[in-house]
RNA sequence: AGCCCAUUAGUCUAUAGGUUAGGACGUCAGAUUUUCAUUCUGGAAAGAGGGGUUCAAUUCCCCUAUGGGCUGCCA
């Protein structure tokens, strides 16, 4: 019979999680999910110090904003619970007075500070086989004549290569000389990682550990656990990292203490402890894109199709498909999955751009209108958030204060004002007199006919008066949403403010 | 400093020893759209360097370089 596939997220609550432990959860899941396993949460929070409050909720909230799903764990019912480490002290305790029994491990008392001072003298030194004699400090049983603190350390065998088969990376091979004797209980009477790892992730019967690179070099030290406790070692899946350009991976520390407005963490945090100055969720990304980003990263897509939802990422996802070396992230892709996802959900997300605007606009709107202009801009929005609707559309409901344009079309008005005021004069003429667009259309068709380049020159500086940029939705669309007398005004405006491009003209006398 | 891992265009990736080294995003140019955006077409752009093995190496091996990880009573 075959085993059934078991694996486990099991975050540390010292901080929000960002993409690359995003990703490291994703990947559990989607495993999970194509081999019809089961998905654990599991909270590692062995260090006190580093505790952070509310990083369980936020990871919580990221869970359900992603419409990722556990199956066991943290807050929910399960035969292997409690899922949280901190509850298991009595379980740890068990297996420990075993170790110690056996001799696996030792009491050590030393100081911090000499540990350290051998350091200072020998970079290279190693708490481990060789050296934990020379040290004298170190004894297997609880020596009670002596008052100090102790830890508990892990006995590592000497000159013994650790062989194990990673799915990703092949086969490791490291030699415990290289590795140090770990402290695996501490003297506050918790257990440290590696040691509360093991028993967890046997206890919870977990199949196949899927985990950052950054555990690759300790998974030695868990083997040799796994090794003394007589228990079958799990599969090891390392995942490789998420890199910020020549900073290093991706880390809730970097992210501290380098101010840098790169977005690594998923939502945005409703908790005070969890401080949060930049989102993919604020910055209009939306949660099945996001899944959809990370899951191309540092990932052999065969199929030729890049835009997924989470049914056929689960179809997809394999273990072999993932790459082995480190991962940059590239924003402008993202940017462009999410587009095509905003694209997908179109019905949707234009009943959300609608009521975004009309929150942000306060006055009242004609909702015909309103409604229009959304269909319009829906094209040009990489991000459903309102700062970027509002870069897309906000001519619509202000009047420009700036002009964006460059030199050549600077040169070309000044060469050309008088025409441009003639042809602001008929416009003038045309929407005071006649108030329906179709013959406004009848008119730009005619100007068309004469002469084209002519024609587009003006259309250009028509929609730089009425918007004050280059770049917008179609010109007549623009005319058709914008009152007529807004425009007069604007284009009076425009004149005004812009002295130097018509100087001395007779007309401007006249419009203004 | 030691150990572990990686290295194909700016970024992600294809090639299971034999290809004009393919694709995606980006970038540049052109076409369509009366202007903008979309869309379409096309261009530039890569095997880190040096040795082997082989008839043949981006692919296998070694060295160097570069990047990353670990070396915490952090996880």
């Amino acid at each position: 019979m075959k085993e059934k596939i078991r694996v486990r997220f099991a975050p540390s609550p010292t901080g929000p999680l960002h993409i690359g432990s995003l990703r490291t959860a994703f990947f559990n899941y989607l495993f999970a999910k194509k081999n019809n396993g089961k998905f654990i949460l599991r909270i590692d929070d062995t260090d006190k110090k580093r505790y952070i409050k509310k990083s369980i909720n936020y990871i919580l909230d990221t869970f359900k904003w992603c419409n990722i799903k556990y199956n066991e764990g943290y807050n929910k019912k399960g035969k292997y619970g409690p899922y949280i480490q901190s509850k298991r002290l009595k379980i740890y305790k068990k297996y420990l007075k075993y170790l110690i029994k056996k001799k696996f491990v030792y009491y050590a008392y030393d100081n911090k500070k000499d540990i350290l001072l051998y350091k200072k003298k020998n970079k290279n030194f190693l708490y481990n086989s060789i050296n934990r004699e020379k040290l004298n400090n170190s004894i297997n049983k609880k020596n009670k004549k002596i008052k100090k603190k102790f830890v508990i350390r892990l006995k590592t065998p000497k000159n013994k290569n650790i062989i194990f088969n990673d799915k990703i990376y092949g086969k490791i091979k490291i030699n415990t000389n290289e590795l140090d004797d770990k402290i695996i209980f501490r003297s506050n009477n918790t257990p440290t990682y590696h040691f509360a790892n093991v028993i967890d992730d046997h206890l919870m019967k977990i199949t196949h550990v899927i985990r950052g690179k950054e555990w690759i070099y300790s998974t030695p030290i868990q083997i040799i656990l796994y090794n003394y406790l007589k228990w079958k070692i799990p599969n090891f899946i390392h995942l490789p990292l998420i890199l910020n350009k020549k900073k290093g991976k991706i880390s809730k520390r970097f992210y501290k203490k380098k101010k840098n407005n790169l977005i690594i963490y998923p939502i945005k945090s409703k908790y005070k402890s969890i401080k949060i100055n930049n989102s993919f969720e604020e910055n209009g990304y939306l949660p099945e894109s996001l899944l959809n980003i990370i899951f191309l990263l540092g990932y052999k897509n065969i199929n030729k199709y890049e835009i997924l939802n989470l049914k056929q990422m689960i179809k997809l996802f394999s273990i072999k498909n993932i790459n082995k070396s480190n991962i940059y992230f590239n924003y402008k892709k993202a940017s462009w999955i999410n587009k095509k996802h905003i694209e997908k959900n179109k019905k949707i997300l234009k009943n959300i751009i609608y009521l975004k605007l009309k929150k942000k606009i306060k006055k009242k709107f004609n909702k015909k209108i309103l409604k229009k202009i959304v269909n319009s801009i829906f094209n040009r929005l990489y991000f459903i958030n309102i700062k970027n609707i509002w870069n897309v559309c906000y001519y619509f409901f202000k009047k420009p204060k700036k002009y964006i344009f460059n030199k050549k079309l600077k040169k070309t008005i000044i060469n050309n004002k008088k025409k441009i005021i003639k042809f602001f004069l008929k416009i003038f003429f045309l929407f005071k007199k006649i108030k329906k667009n179709i013959y406004i259309k009848k008119f730009f068709n005619k100007l068309s006919l004469k002469n084209k380049k002519n024609f587009f020159f003006k259309l250009k500086i028509l929609r730089l008066s009425i918007i004050g940029s280059l770049k917008g939705i179609e010109i007549i669309k623009i005319i058709n949403f914008i009152k007529k007398k807004e425009i007069i005004k604007r284009i009076k405006y425009f004149i005004k403010n812009n002295k130097l491009l018509f100087t001395n003209t007779k007309f401007r006398k006249n419009i203004i």
